[in-house]
Formats: C-alpha cells, sequence, structure tokens
DNA sequence: GAAATTCAGATTGCATACAATTTGATCGCC
DNA sequence: GGCGATCAAATTGTATGCAATCTGAATTTC
C-alpha cells in the first residue's frame, strides 16, 4: 500500500516522465479545488510553468481529458472539467458499482500493516478538519480522497484502483460544484466506520459501510441549484 | 443504442478528429486480432497510412496506452499490449465487478427497439459462427465483443460503458494469447441466455447469466502455457 | 568460432515553426 | 447608444527538424 497523506503517485504505464509530471500536479491541483471546474488551461502557460514545451503539456492535458478531468473543446481548448447534473449522477452511480464490491476485496486482504497506515491517515483526516484556514481545508479533501483511494490500493486490483481514481477526482469537481454543505465532503466517522469493518474483515459489513457513505455524500449535493458561478455555468454547461 | 453488426464509435469527448480516427482504427485492428499482442507500432508507418504526421499518430497511441491496449516503453515505442496473466486474472475480476451491475440496469431500462437490435445482432453472430475463413473468424470475434458493448450501452452510464469497453478490447487481448480452445470465446447460446433474461426485465436474472459467462470465457483460459509465439515472450514479457 | 565492441541506421522525445481558427476589440453604420 | 462587420492578437492543430537513444550487424579480439 501507499503512503497515508503524501501524494498519490499515479501509477503509470512507463509513459515519458515529464508529462506524467505535469499530469500529476494538475490532478492535484484539481482534486484539491485550486483549479476551478470551468478553469481555462493554455497550453503555453502551463509550460512555462514546468518550463516544458506545449508539446509536453498537450500529452498531459490529453491524458487528464482522456479520464474526464479536463475537456479538450477543438481549437478553443483545454478546461477544468465542469461535470453536468448527469454526468455527476453516472459517476455516483458508477462508484456505487465499483467501491462495495473493492471495500469487499480490501476486507480480505487487508493487513496489520495496512491497518496501521490506515490510523495514521483516519488521524491526521481528524486533524485537518479541525485546522482552519484555506490550505488545511484543502488538504483535508485531499485526505478524504485518498482514504478511498487506499482501499481501492489495499483490494489488489490495478484496473479497478485506475478507474476509482478516475471516480474520486471527478466526484472532488462534482462536490465543488453541487456541494451543499460546507462540510469537506466525507465525514470523518463513516471512514472510521469503514475500517472497523475492515478490520473485523467482515466483507458484506465494509461494503454496506462504503455505500451508506456514498449515499451521504451524494446526499448533500443539489443538482438543481449550482453552486459557485451561475453565469459561467449558462455559458459552459 | 449504437448498430449491431457495424463498427463502434467510440464515445468521443470532443477530441480532435484525426488521431480520434487512427485510435479507433487501432483499436479495431487490435479487438480483431489483425494485430498480434506484442507487435511494434511505429510511428512513421502508421502516419503514413494514415497520412498524418507523427504528431497525430503519437495523440493516438497515448490514449490507447491509456486504456492498455498498447503498452509505450520510453525511447523504445509503442507495441499493441501483451497482458501478463496476472494482468489477464485483473481484467476478468473487473468484469466481474462491473458487468453484472450492467446487465441489471439494462434489464431495467431495455426498449422494444433495443431488443430487436439485440435479436439482429444475435442472428449475425449465429451466421459469422456458422462460416469459415479468417475474415468470418475476425467479425465473429468483434461481433462477440460488440453484443457486450451493446448491454452496457442499454444500461445508460457513459461511464461504466467506456469502462467496458477497455475491458472488452483487453479481454480480447487475453483471448488471444491464452485462449484455447479456438472457439471465438462466448459461446453464443449464453448470449442468447441473457437476452432471454434481458427480455424478461429480470435483472437478477441477467446478472448471473453475465456471471456465467464470464466464468465460462476465463474457463477457457490457461494462463500458464502461453499461446502463440514462445519466443516472443521470452523477449517481451 | 564465440564473445565483446563499434558504429551506422532507424526510431523516439522534444522543441519549434507555421497555418488555421478563435477571440475580443475597434470601427463604422443605423 | 446599440448592432454588426473587420481586423489583429492569441491560441490551438499539425508538420517538421534535431538531438538522444536504441537496434542490429559488421568488425575486432580472444
Amino acid at each position: 500500500m501507499k503512503p497515508a497523506t503524501d501524494a498519490f503517485p499515479v501509477h503509470h504505464d512507463g509513459q515519458d516522465d515529464r508529462s506524467q509530471l505535469i499530469r500529476e500536479a494538475l490532478y492535484n491541483a484539481i482534486v484539491e479545488r485550486r483549479l476551478a471546474p470551468g478553469t481555462k488551461l493554455v497550453e503555453t502557460e502551463v509550460g512555462k510553468l514546468f518550463d516544458v514545451s506545449r508539446t509536453v503539456v498537450r500529452a498531459a492535458l490529453q491524458m487528464l481529458a482522456f479520464e474526464g478531468l479536463v475537456k479538450i473543446e477543438r481549437n478553443r481548448g483545454a478546461f477544468v472539467a465542469y461535470p453536468t447534473p448527469d454526468e455527476a449522477r453516472q459517476i455516483f452511480e458508477s462508484r456505487r458499482v465499483i467501491e462495495p464490491e473493492i471495500a469487499e476485496r480490501a476486507a480480505e486482504r487487508i493487513t496489520s500493516a495496512d491497518i496501521k497506515l490506515f490510523q495514521a491517515h483516519l488521524k491526521e483526516e481528524e486533524r485537518l478538519l479541525v485546522e482552519r484556514g484555506p490550505n488545511a481545508r484543502r488538504a483535508a479533501i485531499k485526505a478524504s480522497g485518498d482514504y478511498h483511494l487506499m482501499l481501492a490500493s489495499v483490494a489488489g486490483n490495478l484496473i479497478l484502483e485506475r478507474f476509482m481514481r478516475e471516480l474520486i477526482a471527478r466526484s472532488s469537481l462534482v462536490i465543488a460544484l453541487y456541494g451543499q454543505s460546507g462540510a469537506s465532503s466525507c465525514a470523518r466517522s463513516e471512514h472510521a466506520d469503514i475500517l472497523d469493518a475492515l478490520m473485523a474483515r467482515d466483507s458484506k459489513k465494509a461494503a454496506d459501510a462504503i455505500r451508506h457513505h456514498i449515499d451521504h455524500i451524494e446526499e448533500d449535493l443539489d443538482y438543481k441549484v449550482v453552486s459557485n458561478s451561475p453565469l459561467r455555468d449558462a455559458l459552459r454547461v
């Protein structure tokens, strides 16, 4: 399993290193909501930031587009994705399909070393929730997503793990757009509940706990009222 | 739902047209096994074939790499993926997670128009199985995969549909490598069983039928003995 | 003769140049 | 003043050039 709090290196298939690096940087920026949905990503600007040519940036943007985090419009450029309510529903439906099964497998495979990492991660999440300030808030959002990715990692299926990574990231965009309570999405106690089920190696209970958790996250959304920038909605959606 | 027998246009997010076209052509070639696992895809050669520059080809290859159909090795080039036994197991595990849920949703949502398309497709599959010759065989393989994609399409979730597309394509590679009986993977009668369940709108039965079907496909595999080209294995894997 | 070495050809990785397209701003017109 | 046309700047799409790397074969060495 991978480190609990730190950056989550994307499982990379042997792609070239530099665009992978840019992809991860943008990925993190999107997941942590430093980049708002709809933000334009100009190739030359990103390139300057990382000191690479547009070629490399384009490769990164195309990867992100492929996993639905970025939308590329021909001759117009790349934008941070702006999921529609319908896409949002599909994202959560997909999570409901995949994540409980992941939890079941994780419950069967979890080791004591994994458990320690989960506990440490949970403590960190708790700490970040108490702390104030935008940075802490961002870190909390990231940590919350990473919890789900740790779960996927323990389940031991790289393909499902990749699917989950995509779904988690897109969920973050959905929550940014349609989340109501400022509460950073994941009630910490539910993460603890899931870990309890894992420690008991109770795969059915783990699956149920995840289902409840996803239900709660989605209950906090309001697909009708669009949250942040109503004007941009009219333009982009 | 999409046409039954014809090429399955990849749901494209608004990517550029030309690399998308190349991607689809290579995708079909791989799924229909005109391109064997391990085959090298030289950028300039592919470019000449489609009359485009390497830039466009590279974009296509990177997309295919992202969905696991092609492996890009740094400074060495792109190769048609050569799934290891372990990857193969993960591919089928992922299918077992996703496809029964797809079948359930399809059973709930199927329309009479869909049913007609399925029936036509089934008939076509039957016809192709009887016919002889490599082209008919290829068409049969393709049609068999398309059946599963039609199912995904009826389920009405574009994300799961994309995941399935990837899994079906990679399954085709796995079967090419580890398949034992020449039988082109999908027993036609099982496809008919699945359709029966769909027509009865019996989602549980549909899910079970799919599970059985996947079991049978995987039972025909032998991950120990590598099928086609033992020498290439030693080199590439 | 077998193994190691060298080197040329082929191929990829990346940067850049140029054409096509979009954007948004100025200007003219009603 | 509002509306539409015209044009320049910005940005993307694509091709291409060059350096770095790999490949495979001829050559040398033992």
